[in-house]
RNA sequence: GCCCCCAUCGUCUAGAGGACCAGGACGCAGCCCUUUCAAGGCUAAAACUGGAGUUCGAAUCUCCAUGGGGGCACCA
């Protein structure tokens, strides 16, 4: 339980190539929980180095994304912080600077191959089996050589120097010692022609200089882990405490989500990506609630948490480095479990924008009154459009279908709504316990079932076949809405009905 | 092809040698409650990938096999 005494510093450092994912925001996650659990920083760093990758309005998107879910970094490109700046664009000078220090040490070297050259190598070793690695013809350039071949404008790349024999071994907190052979690895390169830093060379340089103490990561970082390793020591530094998270499998649990599977999930109304989450109808508390859960656990019973309950709760230690399929329906069941828990206030303020979607004038005292009854049956803040329009709307719409009352003859029905509108009128207080009374009593004075007599008047106040509880309905409307609209219902099934 | 990781119900998981004929949750099925829909309650079906070891004893440790996943760019 380290991690819980000594305050961590950590970095969420997505590159700017799309829109935050669900994998990305449970690594944003988990990293916003160790900082906040242990009094430490969150690090939101631009990984950017890429310029032809970039994307326009992807950096916002991971910010205004992250801030939804609640995962608000101490220091970032946008608030700046002590080790800045940033963004890797921004640092290209100090990654040279590394890079140098490296050939100086011998740990790198300049390369001249070019890329074609390197293309071929590569299919030769494939086609003999080999793995596809850099034959290595520029290793044994004397530096001396490089150097006049780069000031005559020479293009080179950087490599660095991977051991030929031995092994390197890396310690992943939750799968232990993981051991590579050398002579399985590559020299990678690390600057590239055009003098920008890669991957594996920039985080290295940044995680050290921005003291970075936990990295944590997806799993598809596990190959590259020893080179990483091997950075940071040929510069002498101390290692981050590596954590490797698991992939998020598609729903089947068979391979990572693609493309065409992740447009396929809109269909559902379900998306991996955070940005589409709260246009769904989607709680943050929720999202957040089942992606920590997807690889972590805290004991066999507890499922429900909070931001905050994560925050005390949370531990490396409980984190699972096996594979996850994504559950959505797990997904609505939080969202559901979140709404619950939402109070009428809140609930309703977050409904609002929902009918403005549909353009219904859907007052926040009403939204108040409807939140209760309501947050037991949606599964989405979305699905309280079509469940509570009758609130908001007047002009209800009426099927011919659904009348006359089942069971009964069209001059039957127009009866019964007649006394009903009678014993409506005459009652004094307008609350369900009354409406509850007068209206059972009827009910039973006509000898009607309970579904056949409420079932009509669902139909006549809401036009739904499906709504929240009768009485209650009833009482929000008020009298004189629900007189109206049973007057309007009778002349439809008077004019209407056969 | 090579390297690495992982392995308990359909899914998310509990389990760190005896407390396990394996617990919880979602989903699914049935029943109860009920004016609809939900919610709630109860019940059911449902898993330790296989094989060798270690041990008095293994879901838990070791090895092998199998399966699944990830990686092998002048991307991150």
């Amino acid at each position: 339980m380290s991690e819980g005494l000594n305050p961590v510093r950590v970095r969420f450092a997505p590159s700017p190539t799309g829109y935050l994912h669900l994998g990305g925001a449970r690594t944003a996650l988990y990293d916003y929980l160790l900082a906040q659990k242990s009094g430490g920083q969150f690090v939101l760093r631009i990984e950017d180095t890429d310029r032809k990758r970039f994307i326009e309005g992807a950096e916002q998107d991971l910010m205004n994304s992250l801030r939804w879910l609640g995962l608000q970094w101490d220091e970032g490109p946008d608030i700046g912080g002590p080790y800045g700046p940033y963004r890797q664009s921004e640092r290209k000078q100090i990654y040279q600077e590394y890079g140098e220090k490296l050939v100086e040490q011998g740990n790198a070297y300049y390369c001249f191959c070019t890329p074609e050259r390197l293309v071929k190598v590569r299919a030769e070793k494939q086609s003999k089996k080999e793995p596809p690695h850099y034959d290595r013809t520029c290793r044994n350039i004397p530096l001396e050589e490089a150097r006049k071949r780069i000031a005559a404008g020479e293009p080179h790349v950087l490599r660095f120097k991977t051991p030929m024999e031995g092994t390197t071994t890396v310690k992943d907190l939750l799968r232990g010692e993981i051991t590579f052979e050398n002579k399985t690895l590559d020299d990678y390169i690390i600057i590239k022609t055009d003098g920008w830093a890669l991957y594996h060379l920039a985080a290295a340089v940044d995680d050290h200089l921005m003291k970075i103490t936990h990295v944590i990561r997806g799993s598809e970082w596990l190959p590259t882990a020893p080179l990483h390793s091997m950075i940071h020591r040929a510069f002498g530094w101390e290692e981050p405490v590596w954590v490797h998270l698991s992939v998020f499998l598609k729903p089947s649990g068979k391979g990572k989500m693609s493309k065409r599977e992740a447009a396929e999930l809109s269909k559902d109304g379900y998306s991996i990506f955070v940005k589409d989450l709260d246009g769904l109808g989607y709680l943050p508390e929720a999202m957040v609630n089942w992606t920590a859960l997807m690889g972590w656990s805290y004991d066999d019973h507890t499922e429900f948490f909070t931001m905050q309950d994560l925050i005390e709760k949370f531990s490396l230690e409980k984190l699972n480095p096996s594979p996850a399929a994504i559950n959505f329906t797990k997904f609505d069941y939080f969202n559901k479990l979140h709404i619950k828990a939402l109070s009428d206030a809140e609930l309703a303020q977050r409904l609002k924008p929902f009918f403005e979607k549909a353009g219904i004038e859907a007052p926040i005292a009403t939204l108040e009154l409807v939140a209760p009854i309501l947050k037991e049956r949606i599964t989405t803040l979305d699905d309280a459009v079509e469940m509570a329009r009758f609130f908001f709307v007047d002009d209800i719409t009426y099927m011919t279908e659904r009348f006359p009352i089942e069971g009964c003859s069209k001059t039957e029905t127009l009866v019964i709504g007649t006394k009903v509108e009678q014993a409506l009128n005459s009652i004094e207080v307008w609350d369900t316990d009354h409406l509850d009374t007068s209206m059972r009593a009827l009910m039973e004075q006509e000898g009607k079932e309970p579904r056949q007599f409420f079932g009509f008047l669902r139909e006549v106040i809401s036009g739904q076949r499906i709504s929240p509880p009768l009485f209650e309905s009833m009482q929000i409307l008020g009298k004189a809405v629900v007189l109206q609209r049973l007057r309007n219902a009778l002349s439809f099934i008077e004019e209407k009905v056969a």
